[in-house]
DNA sequence: TTTCCTGCAAAGGCTTTGCATAGGG
DNA sequence: CCCTATGCAAAGCCTTTGCAGGAAA
């Protein structure tokens, strides 16, 4: 478990305090990797499996785990923010279906050449990005069974 | 203006009515191009310059134009949703400014070889795309004036 | 005339904030 | 002990919705 050693130091060192909610927090987020929680489906699972933690304190867990660089917000346009582990390199991608709003991920990154072009021709230093794809999943194409 | 008279076609052949507000919305957001205005934004120029026009109107405008594919809604993490007109193929890109804020635009798209890779890959049927940079523009690099 | 549209205000949903108490270092 | 963190409830935003009057076709 070194994604949670290495946070809680980076947390001691900037001065902030190591509590049981911050732990309980990271390790919902750490034990849930590519499902994209929201703070409510967090929240939710801390209540389920420990003590009482606030909303509240689930979001302010959140946005100081997000300054730290140790997690990542999104939106994927369903009204709320999800968020998902830095990945020191978090150079995936996402799918997702405009037909089953399900969110799939992909390892590719292959952006390295754009990247470059675009910081040469925008004088624009990139330090990260962000790709998603809409389209529709194998799971609901209606043609699904031909393909068998 | 060729792209508002497609838009209106479109809004009779699909059974939805020619007002002054759908217009004047439409307007504004084909004089604002690559403004990335807000639902808020909208409305104040719709009321600066014309009638009065509710906020609940341009939401449910702006949520029409998206149905009908005349527009795009996005998010670039301010808390609210900001459009942008479809353009047959949006094939560009967004530099979001981490320290400003400004969002520039990309001209240049480079996916077709990913979006292959991705469709075979994961037999999922791509439609549209998003791609976020995030950064330090031009403008607020502290080292500007060394480069002169 | 008929049906859809608009404005207003109220309601909703997610997120943030104020404040008193609890707890880590 | 001191100072930060937490919980609760209230407040804040953005967005959506209900409803009665108004405007297209």
């Amino acid at each position: 478990m070194k994604t949670s050693q290495r946070a809680f130091s980076l947390l001691e060192s900037s001065g902030y305090k190591v509590t049981s909610q911050r732990q309980i927090i990271l390790e919902i987020i750490l034990n849930n990797r590519e499902k994209h929680m929201s703070a409510e489906e967090i929240h939710e699972k801390a209540n389920k499996s420990n003590a009482d933690i606030g909303l509240a304190t689930v979001y302010r867990a959140l946005e100081l785990f997000e300054e730290l660089k140790i997690i990542h917000k999104m939106n994927f346009g369903d009204g709320r923010s999800r968020y998902e582990l830095w990945e020191e390199e978090h150079h995936h991608h996402h799918l997702i279906c405009t037909s089953c709003h399900e969110v799939y991920e992909v390892a590719e990154d292959l952006l390295d050449v754009l990247e470059h072009k675009i910081e040469n021709k925008y004088k624009f230093k990139i330090s990260g990005h962000q790709l998603k794809f809409y389209g529709v999943c194998y799971n609901c194409k209606e043609d699904k069974k031909d393909e068998s």
